[in-house]
DNA sequence: AATATTATTGCAACAAAGTTGCATTTTTGC
DNA sequence: GCAAAAATGCAACTTTGTTGCAATAATATT
């Protein structure tokens, strides 16, 4: 889905410096279906030396500059992904995370778009702006 | 709503041993609208020197007997709430959390029923067993 | 192509949240 | 009350992520 821009191409229209970090950072969110923990990209990159505290800056550029997202998993870590070219053209919070219970693995999946429409409440007084639906379950990989 | 029952007597129904953390903690948890954190039932109860280990473990123990359940927060921090009585007799899963984006308060909401069926997802393979529904906005308290 | 400006990087020290091991104290069923 | 099992307190530890600062690299301009 992203094979037709490279790595500098995105940085470049996400307004980021391009950077050996970054191409190597973007270039390993590119390659996985999953959102990946500091610890699986630090673990995919280094060899290439690359500072740790460097890969945590570099992720939240990515967040800031609105090319990737984070999901805060049950452990109290973060998860990284990048957009999916879905929600390039639509609105950026419309997906849901699937988190498989077995593997722990979380996806990033678009929604039904009705499905995704505001939930009513009981109780009144709750101004809602945005949300965020997480699923778990068993994911294709573990069954 | 806990008016009813003491905290011994709910301790008792969950299978707890009756302790005097157990007590204080299950006090505090009683008395508040929104999920509330460690420091926050820590800073409420000490003068009654509590440890703060053992304010993690009665915590933990409240999770495990399925008398309270825990909210992961965006820094990566647990919110711990007691069960609201309707999910005492529905599902415990089924209910909504509120995080205001003024002052960052968690509440626990029940969904209207038919909003909370299960969400259908593009890609296929797949199974969804549960699901946390995170809604972001404003509070009464804040407007 | 060299220079100036500004952002990024690496390193070391630090902070916050939560966990673990173990000896001591409480709780509870009898 | 007594014994068995569970809960507690304390200290040390782990994990994840942050901060300050000097050195380096990226970009825009000449
Ligand atoms: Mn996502
Ligand atoms: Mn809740
Ligand atoms: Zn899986
Ligand atoms: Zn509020």
């Amino acid at each position: 889905m992203y094979s037709k821009k490279s790595p500098k191409e995105i940085l470049h229209q996400y307004g980021l410096k391009v950077t050996n970090a970054r191409v190597k950072v973007l270039h390993v969110l590119m390659q996985s279906q999953v959102a990946l923990s500091h610890g699986d990209i630090f673990s995919r990159i280094n060899g290439n030396g690359l500072d740790k505290v460097t890969l945590y800056r570099t992720l939240s550029s990515f967040v800031n500059a609105g090319l990737a997202h984070k999901v805060a998993t049950e452990d109290r870590t973060w998860l990284h992904a990048l957009h999916m070219p879905e929600e390039r053209d639509e609105g950026v919070e419309d997906h849901a995370h699937f988190v498989c219970d077995t593997c722990e693995r979380i996806y990033c999946l678009p929604l039904v778009t009705e499905a995704a429409a505001a939930v009513p409440i009981k109780e009144s007084g709750f101004q809602v702006k945005s949300h965020e639906y997480r699923l778990h379950g068993t994911c294709p990989e573990c069954h």
